[in-house]
DNA sequence: TAAATAAAGTTGAACAATCAACTAAATAAA
DNA sequence: TTTATTTAGTTGATTGTTCAACTTTATTTA
């Protein structure tokens, strides 16, 4: 019965998806505080990127992590909040926000560096690396199925 | 946009989560509210079980849906103020709150099978039922890998 | 049986995602 | 040049997640 299918289909996929997508955030946050250290997975996926860029608009940001502008002002905003990142005003265009690293944001970074591998190797213990490999590619495949239009 | 491919094809396994998560929940409440109904993926997601179990405590649905017990609070919270379903004191465990569907929360579940079945279609789409099933095994593998401690 | 402990739910606070409505600045069109 | 439109970012409201602290009811255990 096709009904009967799809709904499994739905509970497999959406909520493996979804619980997955909870208990790897909190494995982060769990590693990240065992360290001493207080940053949240999604803090973390902007921080990483604005040290990569080293003056990144939101717009980038946003862009570049696939989130709500929105998101990204509150990920930024509690950023600031906690002093690791500040941001300026660019001059040629006084639309854009440049999202910059504070002293204390580049050590956090350098710091969440090897809690990041830890819970990678945790996530992906006795999964086979061509499994790995087929794992993202449905997800990048998904994440295509889903752009918008 | 080219840039935002190549960047795509170099995302790690979080952002990949995270992201196609993100989409998955934005497309399946898109497609519910396109076609009239009022429904959030998460509270699909606690629906359905209540609908098969048929008078769950929210105990079991927060291990069924491996969500927190504050998170089934609160969605149940919605879903009753929405009429969708009632809370029932256990006659022999006054602690236990039973959940039940009310008649709209049958209609709706109802409703919205055919919304989770298109949704499927779409995140599925080209590709082939091995991968899927890669996909599934390696999330159900991350899953035990995460489970606590 | 009385006291300690465990279990089921709730509440508050902090953080994040989404939508809609908004400000301010830049660019396009008239 | 003036007006209209687009773009970058913010704010408010609603929903969901997490943690810690709490209430109420059951179960242990001393």
């Amino acid at each position: 019965m096709e009904n009967k299918d799809s709904l499994q289909f739905h509970m497999n996929m959406g909520k493996l998806i979804s619980s997955v997508h909870n208990m790897l955030t909190r494995r982060f946050v769990q590693n990240a505080h065992d360290a001493g250290l207080d940053i949240s997975l999604d803090q973390w996926m902007v921080l990483g990127p604005i040290h990569f860029h080293g003056d990144a608009s939101q717009k980038l940001l946003s862009e570049f992590c696939f989130k709500d502008k929105t998101s990204i002002t509150r990920i930024v905003n509690t950023l600031e909040k906690k002093n690791l990142v500040v941001r300026v005003s660019d001059q040629l265009d006084h639309r854009v926000n440049r999202v910059i690293l504070t002293n204390a944001g580049k050590q956090l970074f350098n710091d969440v560096l090897p809690i990041m591998n830890k819970t990678k190797k945790e996530v992906s213990r006795d999964i086979s690396e061509s499994d790995i490999e087929t794992f993202k590619d449905v997800l990048t495949k998904i994440m295509s199925n889903l752009e918008n239009e």
